[in-house]
RNA sequence: GUCCCCAUCGUCUAGUGGCCUAGGACACCGCCCUUUCACGGCGGUAACCGGGGUUCGAGUCCCCGUGGGGACGCCA
């Protein structure tokens, strides 16, 4: 049984390069009729909050990625690590270390200085010639690490990675205050839950040795490992609370689809042949590990906005509509004060990315409009006003259909002798505020000969 | 500095030694459609980081450079 899980700190918001992990993961588990496994670290008691872990609750669900057991948080799993360091100590594969921290930091300084990479000396190993032991430090834990030999695994994604013991110096496990730290308890965890592929971010990849070190020393199965890589933002610079690492929700607020983000983020770092969009089930059927690219990915806006509008014409009118109504009554428009919101969809969706950009595109329709008059100026010409007139005049009596608007539009332009755009495209401005518009007559039948009267007596009048 | 990882069009990618005069998608450009803008259709520009090997043959394997990234916490 293949068991996966993402284990996020509750630090900040979910955001796309956690998104895409958890997808991962979420769908190697269901791939292979697995489980999947959340799992919240939030030992960092100075920096994790409720919101952030709501935050990530929220995420995971509006992308749809559902998991079998948890969430597990690690700060009610207390007593369980503090027992495994106890039998480690008892075992001697971990041992009290009583060096200070001022100690260590010199100790680090002078290795910086002298090119070497930092790192504990080992000095209170047990084997080692101890110093004194000083009465008024209380000892932190660090795991008694090999210090000879690699330490080498398979990763699914990179392939093989090989790292020497000598690169590796005790961690911590435990602080002074005899809380457990990060490696130890992923370990623990990793190994109570039965994890059997443990795919999160490539920043990890130097923590993996030392996870397995910990878990032979324990007894325990090595589970395998998936490193995946980071995605980089629009602009190819790294993802930061600064800079572009925006919460999936954002995306939510920004009128994008959650399938739209899934099929979106799949596709990173992620191929199956040319296929570039595909349903969920298909996704599932497909997802490998072996197809998962090593390299980082860029994001790139442009192409989610294709998809998305893809996936919003998928859907059809008929579904877009409540979500549209919700945004429209978000921003205190009441979406019965105006035409069939399905028409006014069917009529718009192919020419908006986003839900934002459909409803502010259909906001003419359900609140008053004031058209530019830089607009008005450059496209209403004084021949074409007395033909305006007599349309307004037309419009009154006209049978209520784009088709039978159209025929007496173009009955005033052939009397008139003027060409389509001298009319249309004032009319655009006149009833919409914006000279891009759907075709006018469509967009006339959508309005209602009210709204539309109403508009063209307060320019013509 | 040390260790680890990565490297095909602007971007996401196909490619597992001959099917590659390198394919697809987004973006971009052109044409068609057209009532403006879109949508759609058709077409186009555009890439194997460099150098050495291995091989009859290398985008594909190996080595060295170069460039980018990550890690080196009593953070996760």
């Amino acid at each position: 049984m293949i068991r996966t899980r993402f284990a996020p700190s509750p630090t900040g918001f979910l955001h796309i390069g956690g998104a895409r992990t958890a997808l991962f993961a979420w769908a190697y588990a269901r791939r292979h009729g697995g489980r999947f496994i959340l799992r919240i670290e939030d030992t960092d008691i100075e920096r994790s909050t409720p919101e952030a872990v709501q935050a990530i609750f929220d995420g995971m669900t509006w992308l749809g990625l559902e998991h079998d057991e948890g969430p597990f948080f690690q700060m009610q799993r207390m007593e369980r690590y503090k027992a495994v360091i106890k039998e480690m100590l008892a075992a001697g594969t971990a041992y009290p270390c009583y060096m200070s921290p001022a100690e260590l930091e010199a100790l680090r300084e002078g290795q910086r200085a002298r090119g070497e990479k930092p790192r504990y000396d080992g000095r209170w190993r047990p084997e080692a010639d101890k110093p004194e032991c000083p009465p008024d430090i209380k000892p932190v834990i660090r795991f008694k690490n090999p210090q000879d030999g690699v330490v080498v695994w398979n990763d699914l994604v990179k392939g093989k990675i090989e790292i020497a013991n000598s690169e590796l110096d005790d961690l911590v496990i435990a602080r002074a205050d005899g809380t457990p730290t990060y490696n130890f308890c992923v370990v623990v965890d990793d190994w109570d839950m039965g994890i059997t592929h443990v795919i999160r971010g490539d920043d990890h990849v130097n923590n993996t040795p030392r996870q397995i070190n910990i878990l032979r020393a324990l007894g325990a199965a090595v589970p395998e490992y998936a490193h995946l890589s980071m995605i980089l933002g629009d602009d190819g610079t790294k993802l930061s609370k600064r800079h572009g690492a925006v919460s999936v929700m954002q995306f939510d607020a920004d009128g994008f689809l959650p399938e739209a983000v899934i099929n979106y983020l799949a596709r990173l770092g992620w191929s199956h042949g040319d296929d570039e969009i595909f349903t969920l089930e298909q996704f599932i059927a497909w997802f490998d590990l072996t197809s998962v690219i090593p390299s980082a990915a860029q994001f790139n806006t442009e192409k989610l906005l294709w998809l998305n509008q893809h996936y919003m014409k998928k859907m059809g009118a008929s579904a877009l509509a409540p979500k549209i109504a919700e945004r429209l009554r978000f921003q205190n428009i009441n979406p019965e004060s105006g035409p069939d919101l399905e028409a006014a969809i069917s009529l718009y969706v192919e020419r908006c990315h986003t839900l934002n950009a459909l409803r502010d595109a259909l906001l003419p329709f359900y609140s008053e409009v004031t058209p530019d008059a830089a607009l008005l100026a450059q496209y209403l010409s004084d021949a074409a006003r007395p033909a305006l007139s007599e349309f307004a005049a037309a419009l009154e009596t006209v049978e209520w259909s784009a088709a039978a608007i159209g025929a007496t539009l173009k009955d005033i332009l052939k009397r008139h002798g003027l060409k389509m755009p001298q009319l249309a495209m004032p009319l655009r401005v006149i009833l919409l505020g914006a000279a891009e518009t759907p075709s006018v007559d469509a967009v006339i039948a959508l309005l209602g000969r009210e709204r539309v009267l109403t508009r063209l007596a307060s320019m013509t009048g």
